[in-house]
DNA sequence: ATGATGACTCTTTTT
DNA sequence: GAGTCATCAT
């Protein structure tokens, strides 16, 4: 710890210096509620460890006494980190600091018994969310259509989201859904959630939240606990989160809440901008701090951000400024396809990473994560080195969970989830009909279905076959079981792979996956090394579902936009940016205003992650789930401001000056071949012609008019050739083509086949 | 019980 | 184009 004495002397603790004074003012306003409204690129994760380090420092209160919450397991790490370094103390890992969720699970095990669940709960996933759903609309026979297991878990999250408990949906909204039967799925789900001693993800934050408000002695305990509450990305909280938070901080309220509304994202997640707006009338007096000064991106790049950002209405209104460089112009590229521009972004990272730049500072940011492919296969090609981040993650493979059931059916024999994933798992002839008799049993003597299996081994219920590898299986489950105590965990962990014929089952699968799965459960074991115990283990895997595996290689980092909040990197590349994509047309389809405007958040969080250069691109035509799309310029392009932008332009796609084409547009047939004066080409020619009006006049027709197309009529598109029109929504065609097969097009890249000049 | 075949949906975004 | 689901043949 630092020296208090000789803090008092100098006045100002050496952490404290280089802040700004508005940064300093956040800091030291230790007592009373403070938001912190807080931009892009400003510190505020400094202002807020330095926060911590500051009230523990002076004395105000000791570790225990500072609820500290963050967002992402990264950003907990980070500030434990600066914390313990600031403070020369290593022992914050007994700290309350952490996500949501990790600090929520701390209390839930300690009172867990007052929502009818043991302190050993177990923390379930989606795959096994998704199951417990199936069957309980089986049960229901509900029409399986109209309601996919997806969507009435979602609606499920939604009211978790909201800190509503199946008593507290008001009866009217149990109505609008399916007539008020996902209502009564979601009581039989939250029933048998109880029964499997289990816990989703939703249900660590509503649990305690419920636990704040009927036991008050409990809530009371840790007003008297946390004499400072800190929380971060407070744009992020959805409803539980901040009826639970407020729950807390009504007790001292010395609460700090950082946060950007104009870096809310989450909303689809259930979090609320507004959360931010009622601070103030939640805890009357608060102080509210702005940080405006941007000390990360250039002088340009902070304009581009700031222009997107203004188009949104309803903003709290923050004018960011640098006292930086103007810097380079963000560059606009527009490309023929998502080809293209993975080939586009592999050049321009090797011409950064020939001037010296660390491929650590180079990011691909992308919206949906299907994207992430091609330009891993571009990196692939050209020997980049790149890690995703947040892809397929370690914990979320098949082999990886199939592992974990296993461990977690030996820890605890009545994770029937997890009986039910593994029972079967290498095939021991165990098929439905024999695990539903194990269902059975289990319902009528109300247990767990391994103890239903132990039981049903000792009848006739099962044809001999099935009875003697059910009997097996038991056998070898009550083995790893009676292991437990006397084996070191990661070495009894390679046993049950082995023995279980888990193991060899990959092994002897000759897919070309086999071997990076078979590699994986070893890398598996080696990670349980590294934790106290099984359950330590488990309790990490279920909240932390990602390794910390980084090797020290530099490498470009590629993942989404939702993954990048936080980051920072001097080069970002940008791609995607159409309309329908990005801005995306399920969230204004869904959201209408609302979901474009959290888009233009999404484009605005993106830009800021640049420190030195951004590079924004765009696709003419990209492929979309089996067939081609085309696509035209997002219009966050045109809310760019045109004088810190560089616009550039493959021939054909985009606005002049021409430059030679990458191998041609596709084979065969391209823009050029069609350049050959038939009548129907004029509408060809003019992309190459040099201006961008076509595009314009294809950004108004589709705002203006219907496509004019109609389904049967006979068609030629530029890449596709002829065909013949099957379907048409708006100005989006589907079309079966005759040598391309079905896709789905725009209007704009289409023209009547007669004009084309057969 | 299992594996092969074909129809179908689907991708936003994550703790 | 992949992953899931239902159906059918073994």
């Amino acid at each position: 710890m630092i020296d208090e004495s000789q803090m008092q002397n100098d006045g100002l603790s050496p952490y404290l210096t280089g802040l700004n004074e508005s940064q300093m003012d956040a800091v030291q306003t230790t007592d009373g509620p403070v938001l912190v409204l807080a931009g892009a690129g400003t510190g505020k994760t400094r202002v807020l460890t330095t926060r911590l380090a500051h009230i523990l420092a002076t004395g105000k209160a000791f570790p225990g006494q500072v609820l500290a919450v963050t967002f992402t397991n990264k950003a907990a790490q980070e500030m434990k980190e600066r914390v313990a370094s600031i403070l020369n103390e290593p022992t914050v890992e007994r700290w309350w600091l952490g996500t949501f969720h990790a600090i929520a699970v701390r209390m839930l095990r300690a009172h867990a018994e007052k929502v009818g669940l043991g302190s050993d709960f177990a923390i379930i996933d989606t795959d096994d969310q998704l199951r417990l759903v199936k069957q309980l609309l089986k049960e229901s026979n509900l029409d399986d259509k109209k309601w996919p297991p997806k969507s009435v878990l979602g609606v499920i999250q939604r009211w978790k989201d909201r800190g509503q408990t199946p008593d507290h949906v008001s009866a009217s909204e149990a109505k609008e859904f399916a007539g008020g039967r996902i209502h009564k799925i979601y009581q039989s789900y939250q029933q048998r959630m109880k029964e499997l001693n289990a816990c989703d993800f939703g249900d660590l934050l509503l649990h305690t939240l419920v636990i704040f408000q009927t036991y008050p002695d409990v809530l009371a305990d840790y007003h008297r606990r946390f004499h400072y509450i800190l929380v971060d990305e407070y744009q992020d909280t959805n409803v539980a989160q901040y009826l639970w938070l407020r729950l807390l901080a009504q007790g001292h309220q010395n609460v700090c809440c950082v946060g950007d509304d104009d870096q809310s994202i989450y909303g689809w997640r259930g979090a609320e901008v507004g959360n931010i707006l009622r601070f103030e009338k939640d805890f009357p007096g608060a102080k509210v701090v702005r940080l405006e000064r941007n000390y990360r991106s250039t002088g340009r790049i902070l304009a581009a951000a700031s222009s997107v950002i203004s188009h949104n209405e309803g903003r709290l209104g923050k004018t960011l400024w640098t006292d930086d460089d103007e810097g380079e112009m963000l560059r606009v590229r527009g490309l023929w396809d998502g080809e293209a521009e993975a080939r586009f972004v592999g050049e321009e990272t090797e011409s950064l990473q020939r001037q010296g730049q660390s491929l650590d500072q180079i990011a691909v940011l992308v919206r949906t994560g299907a994207m992430t492919r091609e330009f891993e296969e571009r990196f692939l090609t050209l020997g980049i080195p790149y890690r995703v981040i947040g892809g397929a993650r370690f914990y979320e493979r098949l082999e990886i969970r199939d592992a974990l059931a296993y461990l977690r059916l030996v820890n605890s024999a009545d994770d029937s989830l997890a009986f039910e994933r593994v029972i079967n798992t290498p095939k021991r002839g165990l098929g439905p009909a024999a695990v539903s008799v194990v269902h059975q049993l289990a319902r009528q003597i109300e247990t767990s279905l391994f103890k239903a299996a132990q039981e049903i081994v000792e009848t006739d219920e099962l044809r001999p076959a099935a009875r003697k590898s059910m009997a097996g299986f038991v056998a070898q489950v009550e083995r790893w079981q009676s292991l437990k105590g006397d084996m070191p965990h990661p070495e009894l962990a390679d046993l049950i792979l082995e023995e279980s014929g888990y193991l060899e089952f990959w092994q002897n699968d000759k897919s070309v996956e086999a071997k990076g799965r078979v590699e994986n459960l070893r890398e598996l074991v080696n990670a349980l090394g590294e934790f106290e115990s099984l359950p330590d283990f488990l309790e990490h895997v279920s909240l932390v579902m990602d390794t910390n595996s980084q090797q020290n290689q530099e490498m470009v980092s590629i993942m989404t936009l939702h993954g990048a909040k936080g980051l920072e990197f001097e080069t970002v590349f940008l791609p995607g940016w159409e309309e329908g994509l990005f801005p995306n047309q399920r969230a204004m389809d869904e959201q209408g205003l609302k979901g474009l405007e959290e888009e233009r958040r999404l484009a605005y969080v993106g830009l800021t992650r640049a420190r030195e250069r951004a590079i924004i691109s765009f696709a003419a035509n990209r492929r979309m789930h089996g067939s081609w799309a085309s696509a035209i310029p997002s219009r966050f392009v045109d809310e760019l401001p045109h004088e810190h932008i560089e616009r550039e332009s493959d021939r054909g796609i985009y606005s002049a000056p021409l430059e030679p084409s990458y191998g041609g547009f596709g084979s065969g047939r391209g823009w050029q071949d069609n350049d050959r004066g038939s009548p129907g080409m004029q509408r060809a020619r003019s992309y190459s012609g040099g201006e961008s009006q076509l595009v314009r006049q294809a950004a108004q027709k589709v705002s203006e008019s219907k496509s004019g197309f109609g389904r049967g009529e006979r068609v030629f598109h530029q890449k596709f050739g002829y065909g013949l029109v099957s379907s048409v929504e708006g100005e989006r065609l589907t079309i079966s083509f005759d040598k391309a097969g079905s896709k789905k097009v725009l209007s704009n890249f289409v023209v009547p086949a007669e004009k084309a000049g057969m």
